[in-house]
DNA sequence: ACCTGCTTTGAATTCGATTAGATTTTTTTG
DNA sequence: CAAAAAAATCTAATCGAATTCAAAGCAGGT
């Protein structure tokens, strides 16, 4: 009948240590009425059995399952990876759990959120590149407190945290202006992403008020791949122009290795490129990459602050938006354009 | 009293059904004996209220969690990036979920195994690049069923998996001699790192049977910082030499670029450099590395499969260390070695 | 109408720790 | 040394779903 039970119980350390099970649990949790006599006979004894408190049965109690789900949809691009590794270090510290779930699309949202409420997790983080209104809608149904990375989100349960896209896109345009160039490109992110669009917006704009209103823009996907095939794609279509900025770094390093080693044009001689994420890979100096600094870990902490806030009030106090500055950084990749 | 309730209970369901608590369970679970009507009128309640059944209670009743914590330290090695993607998404393909847990270094696992005890997972894998003896020790004392990646570690709950590291490391050393190398370095991983010393080994051992029993190495870190220092320090050491194999791919990436952009000898003319892992940053054009594929999703399938039967089987069954091929694949950093 | 076999239903028990409240033991104090 | 106060301990209720078991409902066959 205990066939399958590989731990032991609470009441098996009282039976051998001689004692009550409520002296065990009192034993383990910290400011409670215990003598050292007893407090001994019980750690002896559930030294013995190998004894850790059961987590679950508190959980039930309390109504605080102590778990965080944290959604993301691919660690390809290092931003992501990192963000992942900061929220990860940043529950663990407040004593959360993270569990760690990961979606294709956030079309997968929908089965996943009941899976999420059977787990009673106590808050959701959502650092997914592409969030659509209805799967955010999902999110807010459930009314547990979440937290959306870089996609604005409007409704009770959901605080949206964002790096200022269309600031650090302005930067860049004035920067290109600024060194000369004449002819613009725009590589996108994801379709449907909401940094990709602000991107484009930022750049756009800010290209306009300074007299140019033409941007050419090809297709990326976030990843390296995207922004290596975008260039070719522009490069087909007759059109390279003066200066390009990716909607992400690892997009703007697969441009730069295209223009490079298929088209045969020099960066920044004949082309400037910049990005956006400042990831690690933008820093090696075979690529030294002008990009925007969007500091992950910035985010996070804001997120953290605002995470705490809304666990700790039995409301939902959500519905906020904050929006982190973004910096430009300039490396070799927009230093000079020679003259075509 | 109910103040700080987030969620509805069966028990609500029930009551606003009119129907027993039971009731609710066995609509809630496959293939129970439940009458359309009756299913229908308590989806109805479920709907109105936003029910979703409680896991926990399940767990405490059946003594499996369906959680399995995968412990990693950082995601700045892309090959653990990938290794935790993958994991993910088998775990949560088999129905189970995943418990994300970060450690600095293996001394936190100290700490770190009563809390996974109290959630009680069902089981634990490590993917950490050092893994000491004691730590596991750790792991065999709970007596959950463990994956080891990339340390074979040898007791009655743990299982391993590694990748080949030796017969990698011994084809490296071929390719460089076939090359015409006749100076070798190596850069060895962070300090303690099994899979370090084993790409060491391999490599040394088949050099002395080409006869080339000097070989110099280097201290890195398995991030690209280390490799690009490791090769400040060898030529602070006055020696540079015609082959460097690294440790890790980043370390690779880290020593090219310094080889490259400081030092200014050319690669492969000058000298030949190889890594091991294959990440995706591998065969970026600027790069182009020569390495030795570790194929991460096989190791994670292997891992599943074994888990899988870990779980089921109620005893214990481990012990065992598979070891995966790792397969050598040449690109332009071994191309040709100029007459020096 | 009555028995047989089948499905459906609800009451009661279970899992393991927390905790309020009752009770016992120990310590302090007049 | 007794009374009062404090500390330690135990008993029992609790959380929420799953499950066993007994009772009830219901069809069809005689």
């Amino acid at each position: 009948m205990k066939q399958n039970r590989r731990y032991h119980s609470s009441t098996d350390v009282a039976r051998l240590a001689g004692v009550s099970q409520s002296a065990v649990s009192r034993t383990f949790s910290e400011g409670k009425s215990i003598s050292e006599e007893t407090r001994h006979k019980v750690l002896e004894a559930a030294k013995k059995l190998g004894y850790s408190p059961n987590f679950l049965p508190r959980i039930l109690l309390k109504h605080r399952s102590g778990l965080v789900a944290v959604v993301i949809s691919g660690t390809g691009n290092p931003f992501y990876a990192i963000a992942l590794e900061e929220f990860t270090k940043a529950l663990q510290k407040t004593g959360h759990q993270v569990l760690l779930v990961q979606i294709d699309s956030d079309h997968a949202l929908d089965g996943l959120v009941p899976r999420l409420q059977s787990y009673r997790v106590d808050a959701i983080v959502s650092a997914l590149p592409v969030l659509s209104g209805a799967a955010a809608e999902a999110f807010a149904r459930i009314k547990i407190p979440t937290i959306s990375f870089n996609t604005p989100i409007n409704n009770d349960w959901v605080t949206s945290i964002c790096s200022d896209s269309v600031g650090g896109a302005s930067s860049v345009a004035d920067l290109f202006v600024k060194r000369g160039a004449k002819s613009f490109a725009f590589i996108t992110g994801s379709e449907g992403s909401y940094a990709s669009s602000q991107r484009l917006r930022g750049f756009k704009d800010r290209l306009v008020e300074q007299g140019f209103p033409n941007v050419a823009t090809a297709c990326g996907n976030y990843l390296y791949s995207g922004g290596f095939n975008a260039v070719l794609n522009l490069k087909s279509r007759g059109v390279i122009p003066d200066a390009i900025f990716c909607a992400n770094d690892l997009m703007a390093i697969g441009a730069l290795d295209a223009l490079r080693k298929v088209i045969g044009v020099r960066v920044p001689e004949d082309v400037l490129v910049a990005g956006f994420d400042d990831v690690p890979e933008a820093s090696w100096s075979a690529y030294d990459l002008t990009t925007v600094i969007q500091d992950g870990r910035l985010m996070v902490a804001e997120a953290m602050a605002i995470l705490e806030s809304m666990m700790s009030s039995s409301g939902s106090a959500g519905g906020a938006l904050r929006v982190v500055p973004a910096q430009l950084v300039e490396r070799s990749t927009t230093l000079k354009l020679g003259k075509k």
